[in-house]
DNA sequence: TAGATTGTTAATCGATTAACAATC
DNA sequence: TAGATTGTTAATCGATTAACAATC
């Protein structure tokens, strides 16, 4: 019964990875890249999670869900791992990005340096001010909205940001999947419906403020 | 032994609450604001449940943590369990807030709508560029690191926003610690380590870009 | 070899769901 | 009363931790 059973190759999906994980990769990843900068070659589970506030075995479980990438008794490349991590995240590759809304967060996401850092690249910009279409901001062109179809299709853009108003965010939503986009980050505080086969990711940052407040009134 | 349970009054932590209970919670207050908008009066686990994706049971035993706030029969009274979330989040005040850091996220975070409305009021911000240094953005006053100290104890400020790059930030979250905050919202892709007493949010926008890539390369 | 550190199994812990008596 | 919906208990499910043989 267990003959052939298929050790190094992990392929896509066999069991369905939760949330927290694929989070915690992002953060492993920005770890190494701190620890490359600091001049480290490699690292280990210990250090990666006592860096986080996690135990070793956590980090050692995590990583294990997507294949075996340490050394025993040497620990972690590091390289080796930000290589893996990248690949998993499907960050090896770069991302055409397009923002819709043109307010002060999505004028600010445009010129925001994190993004390009980790290769996402915002390519176009769309809004309905007659005052900012046909201008560059951040040296990225912006489009009136009414063009979106054509031009996310024209440049390969596979992710959208909705900075719009919430009453605005469902509308934009739906034009960005019309027009190809296989995903979306929604800053506007609403939940978006979306097809399925299309994935969606929400950031409220009154709601971190208040987890925020939270923790500082009920602190002990 | 079971004489006098203490039943009505659930004084702050006893028990201590998940950190994705508090999440959700922000999120009950979101639709809760919605469904006011649209002219609701009262509402029920199960819309409350279905419109943000989550069962009837996980809305009651979430709310159940901090009290009875339901009315069997009939749901809950939306302006009622409203005010009772904002209580327990502690956004029933006013927060005065600092930005430290004007970049463009910063800057847009000034006069970011969503901070407003929640309760959350940036009163002061701070960079060392002498060209900002004196003006006002989105009315508020800028003002010079070096003077963070005295502006933010005169102002009571108790919630600083860090906006300021990688490497600069733990300095930035040490001058506001000693300046008096209780919480720090970080935006710096880095961990900044901060005493125990004090709160910390840390959000890295490219991450929020990194998940939504691997569910769009994994998703099946 | 001795020391370090992995990947993984088993044990623990915590969160979610289902079910239902109590209540309006 | 009948219908709706709560708060809560018990059962299930999943994630985290501890421990350790295997490996460099």
């Amino acid at each position: 019964m267990s003959q052939a059973e298929d050790k190094s190759t992990k392929s896509p999906i066999e069991v369905s990875i939760p949330k927290a994980v694929v989070h915690r990769l992002s953060l492993y990843l920005r770890e190494l890249q701190h620890l490359v900068r600091e001049g480290n070659e490699t690292t280990s589970s210990t250090t990666l999670g006592s860096r986080l506030g996690l135990t070793d075995a956590r980090v050692r479980k995590d990583l294990a869900y997507f294949g075996q990438f340490g050394h025993p008794g040497i620990g972690y490349r590091c390289p080796e791992l930000m290589g893996e991590i990248k690949r998993i995240l499907g960050t090896d590759r770069q991302w055409q990005v397009a923002i819709v809304g043109l307010g002060n967060l999505g004028t600010a996401l445009m010129g925001h340096r994190g993004f390009a850092d980790q290769g996402f690249r915002v390519v176009a910009a769309f809004d309905c001010d007659p005052g900012k279409i046909g201008s560059k901001i951040h040296g990225i062109p912006v489009y009136h909205i009414d063009t979106l179809e054509t031009v996310v299709r024209d440049a390969r853009i596979k992710l959208g940001i909705i900075t719009v108003p919430a009453k605005a965010a469902q509308t934009v939503a739906d034009l960005l999947v019309a027009a190809g986009v296989d995903g979306l980050l929604n800053f506007a505080p609403v939940t978006i419906s979306i097809p399925t086969g299309i994935s969606k990711v929400g950031v409220d940052l009154a709601i971190e403020l208040e987890q925020l407040s939270f923790d500082v009134v009920n602190r002990s």
